[in-house]
DNA sequence: ATACTTATTGACCGATCGTTCTATAATCGC
DNA sequence: GCGATTATAGAACGATCGGTCAATAAGTAT
């Protein structure tokens, strides 16, 4: 049996909370302007998503969905290789520069410096999203490897964990205000010590 | 004409000030935290320091002079080259991994992420930071070229972008849990794609 | 129509936030 | 000893925190 019906969309209520944590960090966000942004209830929130913690787990996993799935799906495409890992930094070469815009870095990074050392929910969750994006850098070097696009040394982990270093410092350097000409230099320079000298 | 002297030292209280900030950020560190942990009332902390942000300031300060400012020195000095930038790289890699400590990782980054978008005082002064940094870097870099140890591609200054943005990200990652022997990996790998190629 | 279920609204909860006030204690110059 | 000055301790400030309660509204099933 129904009740009464919703009035707001829950994907967009999350997709507006996801904005505000992405910008603000997870403390720095009340409820009050939780709900004031999101355009519900304070009850609604509680009703729909449990309270601000697990509002934010939901808010983790919304982001994953909308904003990195696909760089996921692309870097472990069957055909993934050196150039698809290019097209990633550049991506967030790209992405982390909007001008205009206000640096909001990466929220899973923001989340691991602000909470990964609190062992909470959302600890294990940036841990599981580093795991991932590691699984799929790790799938595209191997398929760099086979196309005969990468250096002997190091091996496939070392470089793996080498990228998402990178990456995740380029997240912080450019919420200190790097351009975007400056990310891809760098982004560059990376991709040069694990590709094959070559002529 | 003098008053009633201190019970306290200033400098001792900024100590244990920073490492609550550094263990869990500005936001969420408390003023009753912060007094209990650095021993002294509430009124002497405003007396002293005058106020939350304010004291976060003398923080940062005393985090720079206590913690950096030796590396900083080490980087600058005269015959610094590319073998004090490796030294620093391993510093990095083993501070950040102290067996049995929690994952502070790097006061300042630390602040560049929670802070860095909010335009107050802290930011300003996480920018410098890291502007000073890179100075100090590009002194050691320019050691290490008349050394004849450094690439000739790219350029000092990128080199320097570089090599910073490698540096946030290992402290990134150290808070996420990678363990020293990764970190020692990437510098490893960082310092090599500045490195002459030699024999 | 009526019972049941769910959503919305807005007041309200105790706790804690950063900050300030008041009263007392300790030191100085005189 | 006596004001002047500064530090201390602790109560108290309004504001806001995350979270809940009670009343009302809007649907469905029978």
């Amino acid at each position: 049996m129904a009740g009464r019906p919703r009035e707001f969309d829950e994907t967009d209520a999350l997709e507006k909370a996801m904005l505000l944590f992405w910008r603000q960090g997870y403390e720095s966000t009340s409820l009050s302007e939780l709900i004031e942004h999101m355009g519900i209830s304070r009850q609604s929130l509680y009703n729909s998503f449990g309270g601000k913690q697990q509002l934010f787990h939901r808010v983790l996993e919304h982001y994953q969905q909308t904003r990195v799935a696909s760089v996921f799906q692309m870097l472990e495409a069957a055909e993934a290789d050196l150039h698809t890992i290019e097209e990633y930094f550049d991506n967030v070469a790209t992405y982390t520069t909007m001008p205009g815009e206000v640096r909001v870095g990466c929220l899973m990074v923001n989340t691991t410096v602000e909470l990964a050392n609190q062992e909470g929910d959302a600890a294990t969750a940036v841990r599981r999203f580093l795991a991932r994006l590691e699984k799929a850098l790790l799938h595209a070097l191997r398929g760099a490897r086979k196309a005969g696009q990468l250096a002997e040394q190091p091996g496939p982990k070392a470089m793996v964990q080498y990228l998402t270093t990178v990456v995740q410092g380029m997240l912080v350097v450019s919420k200190a205000g790097a351009s975007r000409k400056q990310l891809q230099s760098i982004a560059q320079l990376a991709l040069s010590s694990v590709r094959v000298v070559s002529s």
